[in-house]
DNA sequence: CTTACATATACGCTTTGACAAATATGATTG
DNA sequence: CAATCATATTTGTCAAAGCGTATATGTAAG
């Protein structure tokens, strides 16, 4: 009868529930970004993003794409227009707040001077190209 | 320095990640409702529905007004247009849930036929007039 | 094929949150 | 003011979720 899974509204709504997890969204808002830069950024121990990450996948709020050691993760629109639309809502949210422009900030940031993965070639964020296409 | 203590987005969400506090917040969707509506057609023990109705109150998402011994609770609108914006959305996803549906049509149908409550002058929700204005 | 690196998962622990049952609070009634 | 009713809170228990440390997996480099 229940032609489609019935997305799950309570675990959507618990995979936002978690200021970790809005971080990512956050950084995530507007192109898929690396796990190495995630980790950068936040500035947490990297097992805690990974797991923070898995959350997400498992809500379907985000996906996952490997480039060789690299993964790179992205917003994943849920297959309901009820729950998209709150998910783009929320990432207009979090725009406005100063803490998360920080963090997007340092993203920018990170990707024209890659501390640390620059010399590993580590995948630059799409986001990279407006400020250092050169 | 921070204005407004800063809309606590966490425990916003955190407040949906519950379906026994959507099904709460679907029945209030409209208008105020007494406490002993929101008991009878969740079917739960009260000490749950109350516990869950704190919840809510605490996270600013509901409001309670006392008339005599009943207690009635309705949105509240936070006070960050962003966190509204979707608290909106989402009970306006909520209203396409078939399951969501049954429980208000149950309020709808409580309100007339009030099984227990009638006898004892347990106030109508409002939700009443339009099927027994009478 | 061994090493090194990026990321994920397992483990043990602690905190948080849901629950039921019992009890407290606040208001009305007699 | 005693009894009753509606609702809230406390208590104790259990499961879920967070954390850090350690380890496993998958890929590329030597």
């Amino acid at each position: 009868m229940a032609r489609k899974a019935q997305f799950d509204r309570q675990r959507f709504f618990q995979a936002l529930g978690d200021n970790t997890r809005l971080r990512l969204l956050n950084l995530m808002g507007e192109q898929e970004v690396c796990v190495c830069y995630l980790v950068e950024i936040l500035g947490a121990p990297q097992p805690r993003i990974s797991r923070h990450l898995g959350h997400l996948r498992r809500a379907g709020l985000v996906a996952a794409r490997r480039d060789g050691k690299w993964m790179h993760y992205r917003i994943a629109m849920p297959p309901h227009a009820g729950a998209a639309q709150i998910l783009r809502q929320t990432l207009a949210w979090l725009k406005d707040s100063k803490a998360m422009q920080a963090d997007r900030a340092r993203l920018a940031k990170a990707c024209c001077a890659p501390a640390k993965y620059a010399l590993d070639r580590a995948p630059r964020p799409a986001a990279c190209e407006p400020c250092c296409a050169a």
